[in-house]
DNA sequence: CGTTAATCGAGACGGTACGTCCTGTCTTCGG
DNA sequence: CCGAAGACAGGACGTACCGTCTCGATTAACG
């Protein structure tokens, strides 16, 4: 995930001249970083000063496996993320909910609001979009599959447009997050309520 | 919007002693701010004293018009946005694609973008959140009162929950313009779709 | 002395834009770097982050009045040195003797301590060099006049090498204060020998 | 001259265990100093890392010969000096001027610039002090001979303040090569001249 | 018409963090 | 045990901004 120079070099895994990287560091720096966010750092307000101290660490160690603070943070909130949740497979409706709720599970609010403080970050740096794309496109993924399941089943309309569908249903989850001091729209039952909001539509 | 100590203090208008303020050394900020912006600078990239000396402005001329950085960086952007838009008032459908289609225009992606980098300062400063507010609550007010004519009308179902349906207007429309990086939706058509498919629903 | 940009220019002396610099700041600096030097630090081993903290005064603040640590220890180390002394122009012996005991004076062995760390970048730059120039020359100058008197007056050979005769009489104060490790020359009456020295000859 | 840990632990000259020390290595790290300085750079802008990369050897190569930065270069400088110079012995004046010539050989101002670069670093750590001796206190104990001959042939004032003497013979000749951007006395025919003004005296 | 007071531009101020570089030590592997 | 390679904690470097402050010079309305 991060790395940079000492990657496995296609293939052929040969082990890297030198002293190894320390694991312990990795983790270290991780832990920091959550630390900080945790205690309702801004993210413009953490410094990497800060998590090399907090992490009992040369600032050096943290530049020589991540480029900027941008990229350390995506890395840090990724391992946030859980694991990829397991579907039940009965109903998309379900599937549905368990696939946001796990977005959401652990951090809530979290992801959405440290997401939304990198993006400027995530909009110029290719290698960034990278880091991001690899946690969340294998979420994506699961639910377009089940959407696509559903279309099969005859549980949705079979001329539905999926990666727009993926939009009404992660979007608003995301807003939801971020605009927490507007919360017009309560937290429980708020992920059941957006999948059938989604499913029935307004229409009368 | 700005002003702070200056401000007419309710009322009763009473000319403020000394020299006033120059109101081109306003315009020249915002301007700046904008040009900025639209150099594609990152708004964490944009500094105070770079704005200035775009400006041709001291930096305590600016220091005397906004508390800080991302207040001043709310105006400009707020200045971007365009008034808001005359409703037909004779489909829902229709309404609602001109709010939206009005929320994007001139912008597009560029609000959506220059709101996400504010947002971790929009939730910590409430001055600022007030400032938001003012911006787009307008703008949501409306929304909501064509749903509630929708309902009234009888195009909406009749227990709809409002909020939970600004959001699902506005969140896709938001995340659409931040992940360009993304494009599986395509921008024409986009608004259309969005309404369309939140009025008819998922399910077959 | 040190200044860089708000130099006056040539003649005008047009009164410098903005707020003016804080002469209080260049004091406190000027004193911090004097301390530290007292206290046995090598000119290597001083910061300008240690000399910032101990005057009160941002690095920026620093870094504004002198380009780099040389320039900076040179200044601090000229107002270590008196004012030229007042000779008594009786003998050419007593005034080179009241010459160069003044040149060590205050700082004794110091100044020469403190000149030979700078030497490798007194060599590399000529601004320093410059600034290092001010301060010695006119001391360098005193002897030169002090040495064209004695040939006037008959005190010393009419054929004398005035600057190897410098040469000679600053070199061996030098190197004495240089190499105090090794003080196989006591310090009591070591200008007046050394005097009498080079004006005597070794030769029977 | 270095080696510290694997020295011949006075005279059993145990064999030591393991893989024996490289020889060529320490040539090429002592080549790689030489090349550096040579290049114009200053003492204190040298780095370890930039003289292990220029040998193509390990810092930690280095760290085994010599404790630090100072006394490595202090052992490269020691391999610019030539062998000891013989002496003609037939005149005082004639074997000083070999003997300071042989000081200035092939390094001539060279020597001087590094050792004013060092001196702080002497001034500290007693071990380099040894070093710095071991250098140079044979030249001066064949000068201080020279000296003690020219007493007792009559040559010298048998009154004669022979490290004075010494002072005198090796400071302006030092002071000389230090400050080469004020070139007031020629290097062609300086050491005679200087050894003939020690010798003579100044006054008339 | 001169005072008064807030404005302007410029830029210095004490700070904080940046990202780079180097120090001297340690830790791996292969000879 | 030596060697190259390179990671480690620590700390200084010189730069860039922050938000505040202090200058001299404007620029009104008030007295």
């Amino acid at each position: 995930m991060n790395d940079m120079t000492t990657a496995s070099l296609a293939g052929q895994e040969r082990k890297a001249p030198g002293r190894p990287r320390n694991a312990q560091a990795d983790e270290a720096i991780l832990r920091a970083v959550l630390e900080l966010l945790s205690e309702g750092q801004t993210v413009a307000a953490i410094s990497i000063e800060a998590v090399a101290a907090r992490a009992g660490v040369g600032k050096a160690t943290i530049y020589r496996r991540w480029a900027n603070k941008e990229a350390l943070i995506i890395d840090a909130v990724a391992a946030m993320k859980g694991p990829l949740p397991a579907l039940a497979g009965e109903s998309v409706r379900d599937d549905l909910v368990t696939l946001i709720t796990a977005n959401r599970s652990g951090h809530a609010r979290g992801f959405s609001k440290v997401t939304a403080c990198l993006l400027p970050e995530l909009l110029r740096d290719d290698s960034i979009v990278e880091m991001y794309k690899a946690v969340t496109e294998p979420r994506r993924e699961l639910m377009r599959s089940v959407l696509r399941r559903g279309i099969a089943t005859g549980e949705l309309r079979d001329d539905l447009d999926i990666e727009l569908t993926l939009l009404m249903l992660t979007g608003p989850s995301m807003m939801h997050g971020l605009f927490q001091w507007q919360p017009r729209v309560p937290d429980e039952g708020f992920v059941e309520k957006l999948v059938d909001g989604v499913l029935r539509g307004a229409a009368a």
